[in-house]
Order: C-alpha cells, then sequence, then structure tokens
RNA sequence: GCCCCUGUGGCGGAAUUGGUAGACGCGCUCGACUCAAAAUCGAGUUCCGCAAGGAGUGCUGGUUCGAUUCCGGCCAGGGGCACCA
C-alpha cells in the first residue's frame, strides 16, 4: 500500500500551481481527494446500553452547528461496536450479514431502501447528559470513510430524513431559511440544506451556521474526558453536559489528568483513500518482497533487483499465472539462505506509469531507476498530451509518484506536468440494419438526398438506418481500419482531416465524405506548389526593391497566414490554423490564375508564398511537405528549416475600415487611414447618407468610437 | 442526489475575450468545360421576403451605446463523483 493520503492535503494544495492543467482535470482532481471540515466528536455510551463495557462512539461530522437536531446514532454493519453487539444478538448478525451482502453493487446503492437495526445502545449528547440517543447499525454508513460512525440530524440531512422517516423518530429544525419565520417552519419529505440561523437550538440560536460551528467546535475542544481505553463512568462523561444554556464554555480544570482527551476536534477528512497496489496477475512489476518462514517478509537486495518475470508462463488455468509456475517464485531467502519464496503479486501497472517519464530522462542507467541531473534538467513535462480518462488515476498517481521520487532523491521537484492537454477521440456514426445487428462503415454506402442522408449495404442495397455517433468500438462496428486509410488516402490526408475538422480537445467524427475533402485540398496544394515552382524558377536571387500591389496583397497574405498559424499552433488551436493555411492556399492559387506574366516582383513573392505555405503545413503533413519542398528547389529537409521570420511590418494596414453603427445596428461601414483623428473618423460617419437614413431626422446624442474597430452613433 | 461543462446554418465548426455572427470546410443549388460522367474551375448558400427591409447564437429576463461573449432564472445534451456524514 502507498500511502498517498498522507500528500491529500499537498496534492489538493498544489493544483493551483497548475495553471497550464485544464480546468477540468484539476476540478475532478480536486473532488477526488474531497476535503472536507468537519469535527471528530465522541458520544458517551450510557454504560447500562453498551455491549462489552465500550465507554464511547467516536464519530465525524461537517455540520456540528446541527448537533441539537440530532435523533439517532448511526454506524457502519463492520464498525466494531456493531460487531459486538452482533456477537449478542443473533437477528443483528443476520441483519448486518444481510447488509453487506448488498454492500458494493453500484446499480443497487441507487435504489436500496436506507435500513436500520436498533442495537439497543444508548448515546450520550455531548451538551446535555439527560439526552439519550439511541444507535443504529444503517446500511448507508460507511466504514471507510470518517470514523464509520455519524450521528443523524434528519432535518438537515436528506439520507437521514429518509431513515427517520421509516423508523418514525421524527426531526427537529435547528436552522431556519431566511425570510421565513421560525415558529412555522417545518420538514415533512425534504431536508434542508441551505443557509440561515440556528433555531430550537439552545445557547446557538440566531446564529449563522458558521457561528454556530465556532461556537460548538470551541466548547467540544474544551472539555476533556480520558481516552476511551481507561473506561469511566457516565457521570464522568456529563462533565460535557455542564456548559448550561448560554453559559461560558467550560474550561479545562487542573485536576484533569495530562492524558485526558477533548471530546471533540477540528478534523479534515479526505475521500481520497491510499493505494493498495497488489494485482493478482502476471503483467504487472513483481513485487520485490520475499517471504521467508524464519525471517518473515525479507526485501529482494538492491543487487538482484529488478526482480524479472519468467516468460514461460502459462495461462491454461485460471488464477494467478506467476504463482504456478514451478520454479520461479521459489528462491534462497537473502538473510538465512533457507528455503523461501517470492511475493507472486505484481504491481498495479499505474506504478509503472507513474514514473515512465522519468526514466526516459535517462534509459541507459543500470543502476538506478533516474540519473538526478538528468531528469532535473529535463523533466517536468513541458506538454503532457493525454485522454480524459486518465484525468484522476494516473495523474494524480504521477503527481504522487514524483513527491515520492523527490523524498528518496530520485528527482528534485514535484509537479511532473507543467502543461497538461486531454485530446478528444475519433468517433463515427452507427449503421443498423433491419435484423438489429450492425454494419461496418466499410460495408455501407451513404448518400444525400434530398431530405437528408441515407445509407445502404454495398452488395445487397438493403437500407441501413443511420445511428448515434460514438467511440469506435467492435461491438458497435463503427470502426474504419487505418490501414485501409492509409491506401486510399494516405496518411497525410489522415493527418490533415483529423486537425482540420474539430478542435484537439473535441472528439472528431470520422466522416468519409469530410475525409475526402480533406483529399481533394491535398491535391489541390499539389497542383499550386507545381505551378508555383514553374514559376518560381524564373525569380530574381536579390529582393526587390519594390512590389507592385499585387505582389504587396500577397506577401502580406503570405505572413499573415505566418502569423496566425505561428501563434495558432502555440495555443492547439490546429482547426483554426488550417483554416488559415486554406486561406492563404486560395489566395496563392488567385494570383496564379492571372493570365498575364507576372513582373519579377510578383515571381519573387510567388517564390516567398510558396515556400512559406510548405513550412506552414509541414507539421502536419510531413510527407507532401518534403516532396512540394523539392519541387520548390529548396535545400535539405522542411523538417530541418528555420521556422520562417514574419515581417510584421505587412501585418499593419494603412487604412482601416470600421462598421458604422446606429444605435447598435449595423448601417454601413467607412474606411479611414490608421491614425486618423477621432474627430475626422465622426464628421465621416454623420456625413454617411445611411447614417443619415437611420437617425430618421434625430439628434445625434453620442458618438462611440472604438479605434480600428467600430464606431456607434447613438440617436 | 451533488459537482462541472456544452448548446451558433442542413452538418463539422470560426468569431482577436464586450465591437461586422456564421471564417474555413462538408453538403446542396446553378453555371463553365464534356457526347456524357468524374475531376476541375466560377457563382450562390442562416431564416422570412420578389424587394426595400426584418428576425436571428437553446428559452427567458437583466446590465450596456453595443451581448454568442457578462449576470439571474429555466430547458436540453454530455461528463465526473456517487449512501463521503
Amino acid at each position: 500500500v502507498f500511502k498517498i493520503t498522507k500528500y491529500a492535503q499537498e496534492l489538493l494544495d498544489a493544483l493551483d500551481t497548475l495553471d497550464r492543467w485544464p480546468d477540468k482535470v484539476r476540478l475532478m482532481q480536486r473532488n477526488w481527494i474531497g476535503r472536507s471540515e468537519g469535527m471528530l466528536v465522541r458520544f458517551a455510551l450510557d454504560p447500562s446500553t453498551a455491549p462489552s463495557g465500550e465507554t464511547e462512539l467516536k464519530i465525524f461530522t461537517t455540520r456540528h452547528d446541527t448537533l441539537f437536531g440530532a435523533k439517532f446514532m448511526a454506524i457502519a454493519p463492520d464498525h466494531p461496536l456493531a460487531l459486538a453487539a452482533a456477537a449478542k444478538n443473533p437477528k443483528l448478525a443476520e441483519f448486518i450479514a444481510e447488509a453487506k451482502r448488498h454492500g458494493t453493487a453500484q446499480e443497487i446503492i441507487d435504489t436500496q431502501e436506507k435500513l436500520g437495526f436498533d442495537t439497543g445502545i444508548k448515546a450520550i449528547h455531548p451538551f446535555d447528559e439527560s439526552w439519550k440517543l439511541p444507535v443504529y447499525v444503517a446500511n448507508f454508513v460507511l466504514m471507510e470513510y470518517g470514523t464509520g460512525a455519524i450521528f443523524g440530524c434528519p432535518a438537515h440531512d436528506q439520507r437521514d430524513l429518509d431513515f427517520v422517516t421509516k423508523y418514525a423518530l421524527g426531526n427537529t429544525p435547528v436552522v431556519c431559511p431566511p425570510d421565513t419565520d421560525p415558529k412555522t417552519f417545518v420538514i415533512t419529505d425534504v431536508a434542508y440544506d441551505g443557509d440561515g440561523r440556528m433555531i430550537n437550538s439552545r445557547f446557538l440560536d440566531g446564529m449563522t451556521i458558521e457561528e454556530a460551528k465556532e461556537e460548538v467546535a470551541k466548547r467540544l475542544e474544551s472539555v476533556f474526558l480520558p481516552p476511551p481505553e481507561r473506561g469511566r463512568s457516565a457521570s464522568e462523561a456529563s462533565r460535557v453536559g455542564v456548559s448550561a444554556d448560554n453559559g461560558p464554555p467550560p474550561r479545562p480544570s487542573p485536576l484533569q489528568g495530562e492524558a485526558e482527551e477533548p471530546v471533540g476536534e477540528r478534523k479534515v477528512n479526505f475521500r481520497l483513500r491510499d493505494w493498495g497496489i497488489s494485482r493478482q496477475r502476471y503483467w504487472g512489476c513483481p513485487i520485490p518482497v520475499i517471504h521467508c518462514p524464519k525471517c518473515g517478509v525479507v526485501p529482494v537486495p538492491d543487487k538482484d533487483l529488478p526482480v524479472v518475470l519468467p516468460e514461460d508462463v502459462s495461462f491454461d488455468r485460471p488464477g494467478n499465472a506467476l504463482d504456478h509456475h514451478p520454479t520461479w517464485k521459489h528462491v534462497a531467502c537473502p538473510q538465512c539462505g533457507g528455503q523461501a519464496v517470492r511475493d507472486t503479486d505484481t504491481m498495479d501497472t499505474f506504478v509503472d506509469s507513474a514514473w515512465y517519464f522519468a526514466r526516459f530522462t535517462d534509459p541507459w542507467n543500470e543502476r538506478a531507476p533516474t540519473t538526478p541531473a538528468v531528469a532535473n534538467r529535463l523533466m517536468p513535462v513541458d506538454q503532457y498530451i493525454g485522454g480524459v480518462e486518465h484525468a484522476i488515476l494516473h495523474l494524480l498517481y504521477s503527481r504522487f509518484f514524483t513527491r515520492a521520487m523527490k523524498a528518496t532523491g530520485h528527482i528534485d521537484m514535484d509537479e511532473p506536468f507543467a502543461g497538461m492537454f486531454t485530446q478528444g477521440m475519433v468517433v463515427h456514426e452507427t449503421y443498423r440494419k433491419a435484423d438489429g445487428s450492425y454494419a461496418t462503415p466499410a460495408e455501407v454506402k451513404v448518400e444525400a438526398g434530398g431530405n437528408g442522408r441515407h445509407a445502404s449495404l454495398l452488395d445487397t442495397g438493403e437500407e441501413v438506418t443511420i445511428g448515434a455517433i460514438e467511440k469506435m468500438s467492435k461491438s458497435k462496428r463503427n470502426t474504419v481500419d487505418p490501414d485501409d486509410i492509409i491506401d486510399t488516402y494516405g496518411a497525410d490526408v489522415a493527418r490533415w482531416f483529423m486537425l482540420s475538422d474539430s478542435p484537439p480537445d473535441r472528439d472528431v467524427i470520422w466522416s468519409d465524405e469530410r475525409v475526402q475533402g480533406a483529399s481533394r485540398f491535398v491535391q489541390r496544394l499539389w497542383r499550386v506548389i507545381g505551378e508555383s515552382a514553374e514559376i518560381a524558377r524564373t525569380a530574381p536571387s536579390e529582393r526587390p526593391a519594390a512590389f507592385g500591389p499585387e505582389a504587396l496583397a500577397l506577401r502580406k497574405a503570405a505572413h499573415g497566414a505566418l502569423d496566425k498559424v505561428s501563434s495558432g499552433i502555440e495555443k492547439l488551436h490546429f482547426n483554426v490554423c488550417l483554416a488559415h493555411i486554406r486561406e492563404f492556399t486560395n489566395a496563392l492559387a488567385d494570383t496564379l490564375a492571372h493570365p498575364e506574366k507576372p513582373s519579377p516582383d510578383l515571381v519573387w513573392a510567388i517564390r516567398e508564398a510558396s515556400v512559406i505555405l510548405v513550412q506552414l503545413f509541414a507539421p502536419m503533413m510531413p510527407h507532401l511537405a518534403e516532396e512540394c519542398w523539392g519541387v520548390l528547389g529548396q535545400e535539405g529537409l522542411v523538417s530541418e528549416a528555420n521556422w520562417p521570420k514574419i515581417e510584421r511590418d505587412l501585418l499593419v494596414e494603412d487604412q482601416v475600415t470600421l462598421v458604422v453603427q446606429v444605435n447598435g445596428k449595423k448601417r454601413g461601414d467607412v474606411t479611414v487611414a490608421r491614425n486618423a483623428p477621432e474627430e475626422q473618423i465622426k464628421a465621416a460617419v454623420l456625413a454617411l447618407d445611411a447614417v443619415k437614413a437611420a437617425l430618421g431626422g434625430k439628434a445625434v446624442r453620442k458618438v462611440i468610437v472604438v479605434p480600428k474597430r467600430i464606431v456607434n452613433v447613438v440617436g
């Protein structure tokens, strides 16, 4: 077991430092760690009812403000007190066995009734020794969380309310919602968990929930009782109740022994549980431990590490193949040399994935898992990419493991992944035949008819219905074969399609029609580059001193695209980048379409543009790009070329077109010099016929000029 | 049940974070080329309207000169956790 819970707070706090992680993933981890602030409260037991001398019941609560709404206590079926009581009560034992049988099944939990069994044990309210609460064993209380025991406050907890309704224990509201008369406020079948003021709660009355929590915590922390082992009488316990209504909280008296413990203590509880790493299966790293009948559990000495799995295993029997292996597990004990056996459990494969990235920084190190100097230089991972399915376990374990490796000196950092990105899946629509069975995309022909799309089987022509778009799976038969894709379209088309069709964090729908669109674009690119290369051959080697309007327009398109794609890639906005590349390709193709013989400056611009174009799509379509690079007569490989330099002055326009609105509605536009003074812009706008018409003779109240964007005339 | 995210044309999706909604593409329509088809090229394509014009980013209120963007309330779809006290 790895004590990941020791790091719960730290793993939670550090989430705030991971500013390049998706909020969604951080939130999921936060919920998984599940911190809640509450109190541990010791309820004394009425000794005459305790099954075997128990003196108290310790519970965890986050709603200590509602202590005066308590109606019962409930303990988990496997709580020690429940087991002690069951030992003397066969009916209770039966109830516990029944509750455990249902225990874990997911679906059942939703529908399962809240059942309880009254043990006959009575707990004493910490603020009133005369107030006795029945202790139930209840099927909805979990031993794994908190102390496995709760106090039930039906008015403000739905589960408790459901429970109480069944066993007729009643409820007392202790928090009154704002703007509600406490005298008429009652709880019937919906518990109130909102904000409000305390009622029916003696010294807490009138306080807010927060104030009440604080008051209860202060009082319970300052009352001491002997620890449970020593045992004590109910009258001793009654000291807790000394705090009379509205009286000051009692102080610990000097008479009380040092060993005494407070009745209540503030406690932070986590949902996160420790990480049990043992698995009874072959596929995992063996746990490097040897069990010796004389020496007990002995770790495998460093010199014998790593423990290697046997390769001659058979899986013809159910159970653990390692355990069945005839020789592997038998070894000499490293301490006494006697006969001993290896642990045949292997580690959870999440253990391996929790630090492989650190190993990758120096996989040649034969002596140690990492070479700290190298790992510290290369880590953390700048950009980690994976599916959301790993948002919690793998990523949390990796964060924990990195901290553990810091503690053991294998790496000197806390967080393994500086940037994190969760990409979507490739999904596909499904096709269902009349008999309900699925057809694969390869068997189906999809046609777009007048009223929507239709699908039919290729061989028989049978109509099939187009079903939901789902994650590709064998059972739904909605998979496409990568080999077929590469044979038909090539890998570059597949890449281009997947990048262009959806933002990378969303699922991409594999659609043959759209893939054909990508394929057409690839053909077009090849033609455009071919034509450009033809012209570019005559380009002057010297950069022209001046550019004509057409050359200038092309250069602006090239550097504009370069600018947008460069920044888009950084932000992982690949689909938008690809749209800009297409736009730029269209601009280049338009220039090439002119029949006249281009002037030298335009030829030079065409060569510049086509080189930039190839470089822009090279990250997405490396094969095509290298071919084009060669066609353009460029040296070496695009993949090794420097990213082109943006000429920023080409991005600045001398003239800007401002949209003109009247009362927020677009009525026209006006083109002015980039730095035109506001007064000049206003005059130009008010002179527009469209503006005059829209105003309909009304006086202008205000003109709002947003530089380089918009002018709004308010009439 | 609790928490979170997302709703934009027939479809996938853009929109410099409050400033021309629909970039780019798929599909569709028309045209050119062709005996014909495919491919290619050109034009069009949010809706209503012949048009002028009007409406429009799930619905509904609000803030603002101006809202897909911000705020409140609903509705729908998806995801996470799930008897967590």
